[in-house]
DNA sequence: CGTAGTTTTGTTTTT
DNA sequence: CAAAACTACG
């Protein structure tokens, strides 16, 4: 096939190493997605049954992406290719198996939030202090034990001190509870996995035949679970092929150890090393500082990135007073280059170290009418409303998950309060029984007698919809739930901002099972309650992100590892931010340090023609104002590569009174938030502003915006350079906008 | 039992 | 500054 002609010398060699392990250390924007899906095509191509190849991706939207590229290149075949993440395909596997190390098949998984809800309960019956204790200390820990393969017997031996012991105890107990909640959170799914792989030979040879080749991606990031469970498929055939970039590790937090991919060598003696270092997605000069940046870093993989792209733009950096101003900037910037140089939202990114900056960018881009996505955060399923809704599911599916039906029993109100359910628990605990069960026999609790008919009902209630889910979609289940809860109604009632928003998200949720069932239905498969609740529990924000919708994505700089864009912003460039944490532990020694300034590699690598990096002398941290310096990071990039601009602005009167003393968050925000967003401090060509009789609607019209949605013009003034127009928007209610910024369309 | 009002706590980063 | 966790009251 002539495709494989377009690929360089190394990339070639690597996609047509098939046998044996290999390991391809492939440099950020080397093409490593190319080489990966054209090697699976070549090996279909060249009679291997696709069967018979799993490839392990870093999220969801990647093996989808993978998929469809790879079914350009071969046409059919690619479906039975196994391409999923760790997470996922270990899901698929204990459900058929799991049964073998004594768990049911029907297990729910925990998120976080479940997590959490667990510790609070052992910390309980422990009595164990959590201010001692914290909760998310001790749920830390659980993992790094579970990603290092360590059972509570392990932890327990080795335990030193009475600290540990503790620690111990509640990863023991922590265990036992989700086990009698027939369930697993995140880490145990690679756990369990591996449990069951040692010890049921007979599964893991049945594995081990069906995946004769196997790929993994993002192997720098892969923990010790995750090394253990590769070994053990690949044990067999020893067609494992690893992918990844020591410069670009940046999970140690979970667990991830760069170890693995810098000791494969030694691990397989025999393998194949395969080195990708030509850039095809960067500038030079963005190469440049990016290789200037990491050679700071003394444990890695000695490694020269070269490209023959074009020299490009200096690397932007621009200083500001405050976080205000920095967000004004970039968002203007934006909008500047989007209308001036034409181009699309969807070329934008807003990178940042840590989610709590994401707020004052969705301001000023709400402001100035700009789409825009953000990713990560709260995620979606983690709301309220969803959470509670997906209670039920999980309930009806999983009559053990406790959790769940804790969550729901008083949800909506049924005047079953914490007294009666805490002595339903005791009860629950004394005879071994699930809190479901121990709500079945109510009546033989003599304690919560006063409830009894309200229990009842509720127990009802729950059979019925059990009972209904034989017979119902998951999307008819999900209605008749919000429907016999009067879920929906309450929040109808309540009729406020929030509750609205509420709602929106509830038939979001809606619409998310439609798509699932639409999608089942396309792959020939079928669409049930488990596998939405397993979609729902191991989907990345990340993964809703799609190529279409023209908007700028907002994200954490972990969040952007895999993509790239035309333009690339990275703000707070600050000491204390990024590098973020304590500036006393760190030193060039220190790993954090280290692994920080990989983040700025990845961060400055997935530009491909502009990157603007961008800071404040004082900003807003947890409501007080901090001052920093600037980060060490932008010192690290040679002087010549830098394009400085103008540092900080001059400052208009009014808002140099701004900016002192006593003024408060809110007050800041509101002076910002009343101003036209654009006041630019830097001179550029003057945007073309419609003038009021050039403008396509007038007052009583009915207009569209793009994130307001319809509304109905009730003033237009004239304010500046533009005009202020104020909508009354059937679901947001009343908005001022400038006209030149919203793009209202009339209709 | 439920609510409103008060206090405390927190920032990395995510499957 | 916010969200979460507590506390006290009706």
């Amino acid at each position: 096939m002539s495709s494989y002609e377009t690929l360089n010398t190394p990339q070639q060699e690597a996609v047509l190493h098939t046998e044996g392990p290999l390991l391809i250390l492939a440099g950020a924007g080397s093409g490593k997605t190319r080489v990966l899906t054209h090697r699976i095509a070549w090996m279909i191509e060249s009679g291997i049954n696709p069967y018979n190849i799993l490839a392990i991706t870093f999220t969801n939207k990647a093996a989808d992406e993978m998929r469809q590229r790879v079914d350009r290149i071969v046409g059919m075949g690619s479906e039975a290719v196994w391409v999923s993440t760790f997470h996922s395909a270990c899901v698929r596997i204990l459900r058929r198996h799991i049964d073998y190390i004594g768990y049911d098949n029907h297990f729910a998984i925990y998120d976080t939030d479940d997590q959490k809800t667990v510790i609070k309960e052992v910390c309980r019956r422990l009595y164990i202090d959590t201010k001692l204790f914290k909760e998310k200390a001790l749920m830390s820990d659980i993992s790094h034990f579970k990603d290092q393969l360590l059972t509570p017997d392990d932890v327990e031996t080795s335990a030193f001190d009475h600290n540990e012991r503790k620690i111990a105890a509640v990863y023991r107990e922590y265990q036992s509870q989700l086990r009698k909640n027939n369930a697993l959170d995140f880490d145990d799914l690679i756990m369990k996995t591996v449990e069951l792989f040692e010890k049921h030979p007979q599964v893991l040879d049945y594995y081990q035949e069906r995946f004769r080749y196997i790929m993994v991606d993002e192997y720098q990031d892969t923990n010790f679970a995750q090394f253990r469970l590769v070994s053990l498929l690949s044990g067999k055939y020893r067609n494992l092929c690893v992918v990844g970039d020591d410069d670009q590790s940046i999970y140690s937090f979970r667990g991830a150890d760069v170890r693995n991919i810098l000791e494969f060598e030694n691990v397989f003696p025999d393998a194949r090393v395969i080195r990708l270092e030509q850039n095809y997605r960067s500038t030079k000069n963005i190469l440049e500082a990016a290789n200037n940046v990491i050679a700071n870093n003394t444990e890695r993989k000695e490694k020269r990135l070269w490209t023959e792209n074009e020299e490009g733009e200096k690397i932007h950096f621009r200083q500001f007073a405050t976080g205000f101003e920095e967000a004004e900037y970039v968002v203007g910037e934006i909008d500047h280059l989007h209308r001036a140089a034409g181009r699309d939202y969807r070329d934008f990114a807003i990178l940042y170290r840590t989610n709590a900056q994401s707020r004052i960018f969705e301001e000023k881009l709400l402001m100035a009418g700009i789409p825009y996505k953000l990713v990560g955060g709260i995620n979606f399923y983690s709301r309220k409303e969803i959470k509670d809704l997906l209670a039920y599911l999980r309930t009806i599916d999983n009559a053990r998950d406790d959790v769940s039906v804790r969550r729901i029993l008083n949800v909506p109100r049924r005047g079953i309060g914490d007294t009666t359910q805490a002595r339903i628990q005791e009860y629950a605990g004394e005879m071994d029984m699930s809190f479901f069960d121990a709500l079945r026999v109510a009546e033989e609790i003599p304690a919560v007698k006063r409830s009894l008919s309200k229990i009842d009902s509720f127990v009802t209630f729950i059979m019925a919809l059990r009972t209904k889910a034989e017979i119902l979609t998951v999307r008819e289940l999900l209605q008749d739930v919000i429907d016999s809860t009067g879920y929906a109604l309450e929040l109808e009632k309540e009729n406020t901002e929030e509750s609205k928003a509420r709602l929106e998200n509830i038939d979001e949720l809606i619409t998310k099972v439609q798509v699932y069932q639409d999608q089942m239905k396309e792959q020939g498969q079928k669409a049930t309650l488990s596998g939405f609740l397993e979609e729902v529990a191991l989907v990345a924000d990340i993964d809703t992100v799609d190529a279409e919708s023209d908007y700028i994505l907002l994200m954490t700089l972990h969040s952007a590892k895999g993509l790239e864009f035309p333009h690339v912003f990275i703000t707070g460039m600050e000491d204390g931010i990024f590098p973020g944490g304590n500036p006393l532990f760190r030193s060039d020694e220190d790993n954090s340090l280290q692994e920080e300034r990989r983040l700025m590699y990845v961060g400055l690598t997935r530009g491909m023609k502009n990157v603007t990096l961008t800071c404040a002398r004082q900003r807003m941290l947890r409501g007080e104002v901090k001052f920093h310096n600037v980060s060490m990071f932008v010192r690290e990039i040679p002087r010549e590569l830098v394009d400085l601009g103008y540092t900080v602005q001059e400052k208009k009167p009014d808002r140099d009174k701004l900016l002192q003393g006593d003024n408060t968050y809110s007050k800041m925000k509101a002076a910002f938030l009343s101003k036209p967003f654009m006041q630019q401090e830097q001179p550029r060509p003057a945007v073309p502003v419609k003038n009021a009789s050039a403008l396509e609607y007038s007052v009583g019209d009915t207009v569209r915006h793009v994130k307001f949605g319809v509304g109905i013009v009730t003033e237009i003034r004239e304010g500046g350079r533009d005009y202020e127009v104020t909508v009354n928007f059937d679901r947001f209610g009343v908005k001022k906008m400038f006209a030149g910024f919203a793009k209202l369309k009339k209709i």
